[in-house]
DNA sequence: GGAAATAGGACTGAATTGGTCTTGATTTTA
DNA sequence: TAAAATCAAGACCAATTCAGTCCTATTTCC
């Protein structure tokens, strides 16, 4: 779990596909080609991304799809977002209060709000632009930050042995 | 979507409720009754988190289950991972390379661990403990982080209008 | 030895998801 | 103007996954 469902999966290979060709419109034929995915599959990802703003379509004869945007802010928050809805890790907990009777159930929605947020920002924190980019722009300081929880994270799992 | 599924809900509501007795065992009949939750499925949950080594069980009459180590080092890692297996947000992509046939795949491949490992680590930086405190313990660096991380965000949406 | 409790599966019904198909609207081009 | 190409929108089905239940050991205490 944790997964992204295949949709989101095939959404983010069809804006890599756009992203290398901002500005041209490509038919779901040709997506369909580029991806390896079936055509029908490309359509329907397709308007997913329309309805949320991400891709612009064009219709009749020669008509198809681009990036509404630069991918470089398009970050992966919109991709998710469009095509699984609003992000939330919790589900019951924060969702609906009347199945929860624990006493401190509370102060633990509230806490599982910023675990939220957290995951909401490390998508955030990347770009389709970034995606794709083989430099892997990521800045000095993230990939410090990085290492640090890494380590962090290494060190909790030795308390644990 | 990423959602976590009902029953690693319920795995933290149980956890939450043996974090307040730590040491002591509740058996699942307890357990149900304090979380609402009905005994058979207290007992699924339990299960899984024994083999996880997030519980310590003992059989027998008054036999139950408590937590294997103290909340503070419990992190959701641990019970996310406990219930629904490895953490990956990319599936396809990251998965088997034979049906992936975009040039640039690979980059996005390399990429997109790094979201990965970057969901990981917001996840990995919560504690069981920190979930059922009241004092809601983020560090004030984190919180800033979090502020200007919003900010960024913001930022980016303001940017697509 | 009996009662109480977990262990470990198997199993079923429901919900979600992936994928296909059909019909209609729109645009270009001949 | 007519035909062809293409997207739009939604209905629909099959397959998978998930939640929840139940049954039969096995262990432990009294």
């Amino acid at each position: 779990m944790f997964k992204l469902n295949r949709m989101t999966d095939y959404a983010i290979v069809v804006l890599g596909i756009l992203a290398h060709r901002q500005g041209e419109i490509l038919a779901t034929a040709q997506l369909a080609e580029l991806s390896g995915l079936n055509q029908p599959t490309v359509a329907k990802v397709a308007k997913s991304l329309v309805a949320a703003d991400l891709l612009d379509t064009q219709r009749g004869v020669n008509g198809g799809y681009r990036l509404a945007r630069p991918a470089a802010i398009i970050s992966l928050v919109h991709v998710v977002e469009a095509m699984e809805g609003p992000i939330a890790v919790d589900g019951r907990i924060n969702g609906d209060q009347t199945s929860c009777f624990v006493g401190d159930c509370y102060v633990m929605k509230r806490n599982l709000s910023r675990v939220n947020l957290a995951v909401r920002n490390a998508l955030n924190d990347v770009s389709l632009g970034d995606l794709i980019d083989p430099a892997q722009r990521f800045s000095p300081a993230d990939q410090e930050q990085m290492i640090d929880r890494q380590k962090l994270s290494a060190q909790r799992s030795e308390m644990l042995s």
